[in-house]
DNA sequence: CGGTCACCTTGAAACGATTCAAGTTGTTGA
DNA sequence: TCAACAACTTGAATCGTTTCAAGGTGACCG
């Protein structure tokens, strides 16, 4: 036992070469019957395990492929990566998860990891509107397919949702509701979402009477949010709803109400963005826009296998579609006047 | 440029051995400063990224250390993830994060992967009782830490925390606000954790006028907290309180409870675990038992890199303490008689 | 009986790095 | 002038696989 033991070892005690014993773990069907049994006993005897680096050096292609998300802190992100794992999974393909935290020095460093294991290709949630990742992969003859994000000039498959339409359907609704004067929380942030989300906005209000206050916030997190909540109870006139870039600043909103005294949605409406699981389960049901997460991180992980496949490939951009979810954070009825 | 020039195409084009430009690499200060700069000069023009697997083949050791969560929906354990990530950062390694999702077989699968890329070692949070997963990786020589579990009998070192103690801390919160018939969810379930805290919860319970219920659940999601919330308002007469496994139960359990058109804490009493950050962002916020899940993170993959780092070594068992976080889904006040 | 074929097995040449004993200079001190 | 030494560089051996041309065997056919 012992990790130690080599292909060699096992050809030894098989009696057999070590071509043998290689087609015995790689075309077992090419090796007769009884030398495979043989080969299969030594294999179990010696506890051997191949050694993937090998296998990779030789036959120059991994098993893996790379994960990087903006933030796994997201239950969004997360089920990005559980979509993508499946996938990988029905491939044969091991993920490599890692967070970048929307730094991009750890996005870089994380990138370089994946070239140095040159891995099957990379999955990338960019953290930063430049897609200098990308460029950084496309560099290097890393495959990779952009996630929850266009590649507008980049020459590379994406899964992305419409969240121009999504920050439209949110805000419509909020209009519909009666809402004049309506918040974004998410600023001028420099994620391309957001920008989207916040774009879509200003569509819907567009030839109306209402208007938007930009609330910058500090990171796009349930702390950013109570920070952002609190600072908007202090504008005046006071906003009477907050569209948020996503579900964790909406949840930090709305501590952030409750700890004012206030109420959702009488004081202020609430809508959030990624609609997580946590977002049904809030101290008020939060109004959200759903976006597919498994679905792109399966899809993102098949146009990579696909890519990297060897068969025919062109590349795509699949773009879903973001859904309203109405509860209760935005309930009409009674509303300061 | 092209991910395919290798260490002799720098050292042809720089005009040296191979064995300089891995010197220039591995040991810069070994080299004449004038040759040093010839050679990044040509590894910055070829674009030249090392091949991990040949440096790892030849040197035998790897830069990555495998991590299996029990469930990365939890986000308990993205913290945990997110210690053991800036731990691993500190000491130059990279982290690949799997999720078992509670399946045996989904654990052996991620094992294997992690033992055929011969990872430096990996940190578990092991799926079932019997510690399968940590026989596997001992009898294949792979060096691991337990994570969230103690290893009795098991030769390695661990991070936990005193789930029994956890449990305890829960109940007498309950007995003290003056509940006497209580539910703990988790029933009888095979992971360790859970039932340690069911034991702390008994043992709190022991000489008391107190009664324990048990509610089975068929995950350790929000979905399955839901599904027992709703059968737990059935049972007659109606415990005052529920004890959850974790968090994501208890959240489950509130919305069963608001769906019903009751009140917590006044109809039922509620106290999570784990104290996730949406336990204090939900509908009412929530009694928990707080764990350090990033020092728990940053501590095992500390411990990894200390065995794996050649210098001395003893296991050792590193046991952290819960701390119950009181909030309003325990208030005492209005109950029923 | 020779030729063909199917089937299985072999063994040596990669893959791309690291390592290290040995070699080459240049400098210093006696 | 030479020995000793420091500073740097070299190149071959090696890690554990996969791959593939070539070899061996026996069966079958004409």
């Amino acid at each position: 036992m012992g990790g130690t033991a080599g292909i060699k070892d096992v050809a030894r005690l098989a009696g057999v070469s070590v071509g043998t014993v290689s087609n015995v773990i790689n075309r077992p069907e090419v090796v007769g019957e009884e030398t495979r049994a043989r080969v299969q006993a030594a294999i179990e005897q010696l506890g051997y395990v191949r050694s993937e680096s090998a296998r990779q050096l030789r036959s120059g292609s991994s098993r893996i492929i790379g994960l990087l998300v903006l933030d796994l802190g997201n239950p969004f992100f997360v089920s990005v990566a559980r979509g993508a794992e499946q996938a990988a999974r029905a491939e044969g393909l091991g993920v490599m998860v890692c967070n970048s935290a929307q730094r991009l020095a750890d996005e870089a460093d994380y990138l370089a990891l994946f070239t140095e294991q040159r891995v099957r290709g990379v999955l990338l949630t960019p953290a930063d509107a430049a897609g200098s990742g990308a460029s950084t992969l496309r560099r290097n003859g890393v495959p990779f397919v952009l996630v929850d994000r266009l590649a507008p000039g980049i020459d590379a498959c994406s899964v992305s949702v419409d969240d121009v339409k999504g920050g439209a359907l949110a805000t419509a609704h909020l209009l519909a509701t009666g809402h004049r004067r309506i918040a974004f929380a998410g600023g001028r942030h420099r994620l391309q979402q957001v920008a989207d989300r916040r774009a879509g906005a200003l569509a819907a209000l567009d030839g109306t009477d209402a208007e938007l206050l930009d609330l910058e916030v500090d990171g796009l997190d349930v702390a950013a949010g109570r920070d952002a909540g609190a600072r908007l109870l202090g504008v005046l006139p006071r906003p009477t709803a907050v569209f948020c870039a996503n579900d964790l600043l909406a949840l930090g909103v709305l501590q952030a109400v409750f700890a004012a005294g206030l109420r959702v949605p009488e004081d202020l409406a609430i809508v959030g963005y990624d609609d997580i699981e946590f977002a049904a389960a809030a101290a008020v049901p939060l109004t959200s826009v759903r976006q597919p997460a498994e679905a792109m991180g399966r899809t993102a992980a098949e146009l990579l296998a696909e890519e990297t496949g060897g068969g025919a490939h062109r590349h795509r951009q699949v773009v879903f579609e973001p859904e309203l979810v109405v509860r209760r954070s935005t309930l009409p009825g009674a509303r300061p006047a």
